[in-house]
RNA sequence: GGAAGUUUAGCUCAGCUGGUUCAGAGCAUCUGCCUUACAAGCAGAGGGUCGGGGGUUCGAAUCCCUCAACUUCCACCA
């Protein structure tokens, strides 16, 4: 045999990718003739690296992708990169750090030509990674947020949406990332626990010496910001202060003493102080009390002219020298250590300060009742269905969306700002200065209106990806394409329950505000892939495997496979490189079924009626199977549908059939029994091919040559059909006497190249005939034939067939009939148990008919077994 | 602080609207085998009071209550 004996994937890859590609077997045009089924790909950041959780990810989708197509629908993968407009900046802010170009020196249109120098260079690598990975994306539709239709469609939808009077500008308090200096969306930022410091400082009462109040902060560098102390009026320790005013310590600013019940009695001094400008409710409670706003920040997170002290020291600087400076006045009473929780930019990972600043919003309220309605009422699908409890939630409590960012990389406002202080809205300079100057009867020029400088929020591109990525002119002109019309809806989604409310929950806002339609029927939820240990892989952990690295070891069908085994809907995966050497073990089992059949010779004169009844069962078993497999397809329970192929592969195929039918060494084989077994293969590389598509498509071909046409990835995914149960319960009843036999020689310590002989007490011959060259060779028998009884023989019992094996001397008698009363007393327990429900009225009468049924059927193999066992212990003496 | 989910074999998980003596699967473990497709393998075997307690029922891993532990999401009181 002239095969390896191991599967060698890395050639068989590279081949039939080549291929695949090279035939344009990946690419979906329009065809009315045909079900589309599409999906397209979370568009991974341009300038990222594959990671395990994008296998994971990926592998679904083509599973999905590879499956629909092979099932005749008019399948479409469309891949794309997301510009990531803040996680990309800060690359390429760092990479300029490194050539020792600070973004502040240079312009926006320079920073842009060193950011797109980057992208060309750097982007895409994660879509070639993909390709190794097997992803059968239509390679043609790449797309990319920032292309140009795709930004225009942005652009588009911003004037769209301020039209609509959906998206204003205006003063609010947000998340400004201090590092990154954006204003950030609520869901970027990330709360973290951390071990921080209370400070009691004491604040002296205005107009006296020694009367002070005491105030508890973790942000002592802010109270320069301070414009009041705030006390609950009801709180009898300090109704002396009322009316009164209090001196800043350092800067000995008064600041006057405000009453709200907001103030908790309970926690900290009881006084609370206020600064509007650094704290969401210091803000708010400024608000109300019409309190003054002293921001003494700047952008870049240090200190400001407004603070009088420990200007332009960062702000964690200026926290321990104020600790310091409060403790030499003596106005520092003591420093706790305190656990608060602390918002952290998702991308820069500083700390997030509260910025009162001028931002773009997107109203939520209204755009957001479609979205949260088809997922309630299930028009959206979420796998699993714990996460609709999630979406109902954020959908729930949502806040209007701040959209702009103060970043470079990304898609540009287009508000136009004009000399008169006003600003309008439009798609180009050109439109707005026209609809500027028809405004306000003006004569400006091109050169009188400034572009807004920020872009927007990099979800707001991606939130129309599901349309985007067919028609980028439906938003501006209502009217969708023929891409739209046939593509729209996608199907399926994959993504990770991270990004649900980021992106997941955007995109059907975006779908129904846009299209009037759902983006897509079912979105599959992936777990996070973990470490051993739990953790979440990362790079900064370094736990996290390189998947190429993985890949070249494994095969890509190993890995795939191998990520597959144990990832339910929603659950995480608890990767272990285990798993992935499982992967490609399975791949070798199934080169090496291959290898055996492919060595056989036929010989046409060779009659295989013997093999009649192998093939019956397999043919049955298969479609058993299938059935299985396609139903758990249907419930995205893609695990299940993997290990159910694994097992009828790896059990049913390679340990039973091919070891029933399989010739004699060097024999040849029956051409009837070689038909069969190829179409049992040929039907097995099918259903693999989703999870495994290059060794499927590799063996597809090895077993015969076939045209572009007939290749694997095009074929038809086999047709259910019905099958009998009765036979394959038969069957295993035959495998069961295999085992015994098998068992009773393992125990008696015998070689299995021992044959024995068998005799079965039975109303069934017909059965065991059937199989009569099966029995014989799996168990390696010497003869088998039908009797009552046969002396000195270990007897066992399958169903309600005594079997014997006659042992000569040797036979323990005692052991054997300790052996057969367990037995008979385990089934005599179990007919108890079966017979006290069926006699009890209130089961037979409330029980459904099918159940009490069954339990009948219970008794009657019940009083067989135990008949066959009483015999044979008769039998016994 | 609010909400949801999870808890079944050493590990990862199935077990649908109660009904086989229901306690399962894969992996891992143990035993015996280099039996010419495969040692990345073959043939066997062992292993769990279904988190604790209580209840409903003829019958509970499954339904209800309660306690405990873990996970996640949301909120963020100085």
């Amino acid at each position: 045999m002239s095969i390896a004996s191991k599967y060698e994937p890395a050639a068989a890859e590279a081949k039939w990718y080549a291929y695949w590609m090279e035939h344009k077997l990946f690419s979906s045009k329009i065809d009315h003739s045909k079900e589309p089924y599409t999906i397209v790909i979370p568009p991974p950041n341009v300038t990222g690296v594959l990671h395990m959780g994008h296998m994971l990810n990926n592998t679904i989708q083509d599973v999905l992708i590879r499956r629909a197509r092979m099932q005749g629908k008019n399948a479409c993968w469309v891949p794309g990169t997301d510009h990531a407009s803040i996680a990309t900046e800060t690359k390429v802010v760092q990479l300029l750090k490194e050539k020792g170009i600070d973004k502040k020196d240079i312009s926006r249109e320079e920073f842009l030509t060193y950011a797109w120098e980057w992208k060309e260079k750097y982007g895409g690598i994660i879509l070639e990674q993909l390709k190794k990975l097997g992803a059968s994306c239509d390679w043609d539709r790449t797309a990319f947020t920032m292309d140009p239709g795709l930004s225009d469609a942005v652009i588009s939808v911003f004037v769209d949406l301020y039209q609509k009077g959906k998206i204003y500008r205006g003063i609010r308090m947000v998340n400004w990332d201090p590092k990154g200096q954006t204003a950030l969306s609520d869901d970027e930022v990330i709360m973290k626990e951390i071990a921080s410091k209370l400070y009691y400082i004491h604040y002296k009462i205005e107009g006296t010496e020694d009367q002070f109040l005491t105030i508890a902060t973790t942000r002592p560098e802010t109270i320069m910001a301070d414009v009041a102390i705030c006390i609950n009026p009801n709180d009898p320790r300090f109704t002396h202060l009322k009316g009164k005013k209090a001196l800043i310590p350092l800067i000995h600013r008064a600041i006057p003493i405000i009453e709200d019940e907001y103030v908790d009695m309970e926690f900290g001094t009881g006084c609370l102080k206020v600064t509007p400008a650094h704290d969401i409710n210091d803000y708010e409670l400024g608000l109300k009390h019409k309190l003054e706003v002293i921001d003494i920040l700047k952008d870049n997170g240090t200190l400001n002219e407004k603070a009088q002290i420990l200007v332009g020291e960062d702000r964690f600087i200026a926290r321990k020298k104020i600790g310091k400076l409060l403790d030499e006045a003596g106005q520092l009473e003591k420093i706790e250590d305190y656990k608060s929780n602390v918002g952290h930019s998702e991308r820069t990972d500083a700390v997030i300060e509260p910025k009162l600043s001028l931002q773009w919003f997107l109203k939520m309220d209204e755009i957001t009742k479609p979205a949260f309605t088809s997922v309630m009422e299930d028009v959206i699908q979420l796998h699993p269905p714990k996460f609709k409890n999630m979406y109902r939630v954020w959908m729930e409590n949502v806040r209007d969306w701040c959209i702009s960012r103060q970043l470079w990389w990304g898609h540009r406002i287009p508000a136009y700002y004009l000399p008169n202080g006003e600003f309008v809205v439009a798609k180009t300079a050109e439109e707005a200065l026209t609809e500027a100057n028809a405004k306000f009867g003006a004569n400006w020029t091109l050169a009188d209106i400034s572009q807004d400088e920020d872009v927007l929020d990099t979800w707001f591109s991606s939130w129309l990806w599901p349309i985007s990525v067919f028609d980028t002119e439906v938003f501006s002109t209502g009217q969708p394409n023929e891409e739209l019309k046939y593509y729209y809806p996608t199907n399926d989604l994959v993504t990770a329950p991270e990004i649900l409310f980021f992106w997941v929950a955007r995109m059907i806002i975006a779908g129904y505000e846009y299209t009037g339609e759902k983006p897509f029927k079912n979105v599959y939820l992936t777990g996070i892939v973990r470490d051993k240990l739990g953790r979440k892989m990362s790079k900064s952990l370094g736990n996290s495997p390189d998947p190429l690295d993985l890949i070249a070891q494994y095969g890509a069908d190993g890995v795939r496979t191998g990520m597959l085994f144990s990832s339910p809907a929603g659950n995480d995966l608890p990767f272990d490189e285990k798993l992935v050497e499982q992967g490609r073990n399975f791949a070798n089992k199934i080169w090496n079924a291959f290898r055996l059949v492919q060595g056989w010779e036929i010989d046409k004169k060779l009659d295989g009626s013997a093999n009649a009844a192998s093939l019956e069962w397999f043919e049955n078993r298969f479609h058993q199977a299938l059935t299985e497999i396609n139903e758990h397809f249907e419930k995205f329970r893609i695990s299940d549908a993997l290990m159910t192929t694994y097992k009828l592969v790896w059990d049913d195929f390679c340990s039973w059939y091919l070891e029933m039918i399989k010739p004699g060494f060097q024999q040849p084989i029956d051409p009837a029994t070689h038909r069969k077994t190829i179409e049992f293969f040929e039907n097995i590389l099918k259903i693999l091919h989703p999870f495994m598509p290059f060794l499927s498509e590799e063996i597809w071909h090895q077993i015969k040559k076939r045209t572009v046409e007939e290749s694997l990835i095009l074929a038809s995914w086999p047709a259910e059909k019905g099958y009998d149960t009765k036979i394959i319960e038969e069957a295993v009843q035959v495998f069961e006497v295999v085992s015994q036999v098998r068992n009773l020689r393992a125990s008696k310590g015998m070689s299995p190249k021992e044959s024995l002989d068998l005799t079965i007490n039975t109303q069934n011959e017909g059965l065991y005939s059937r199989f009569q060259a099966v029995l014989i060779k799996l168990a390696n028998l010497s003869s088998l034939s039908f009797a009552e009884n046969v002396d000195n023989a270990m007897s066992f019992v399958v169903k309600a067939d005594e079997c014997f094996i006659p042992m000569g001397d040797s036979i323990d008698v005692e052991e054997e009939k300790e052996n057969l009363k367990k037995e008979l007393e385990y089934t005599r327990g179990f007919l108890n148990s079966v017979m006290k429900k069926l006699s009890n009225e209130r089961f037979v009468a409330g029980a459904p008919a099918q159940v009490v049924e069954m339990e009948k059927k219970k008794q009657a193999d019940a009083e067989a077994k135990i008949k066959a066992l009483e015999e044979s212990l008769l039998k016994l003496g």
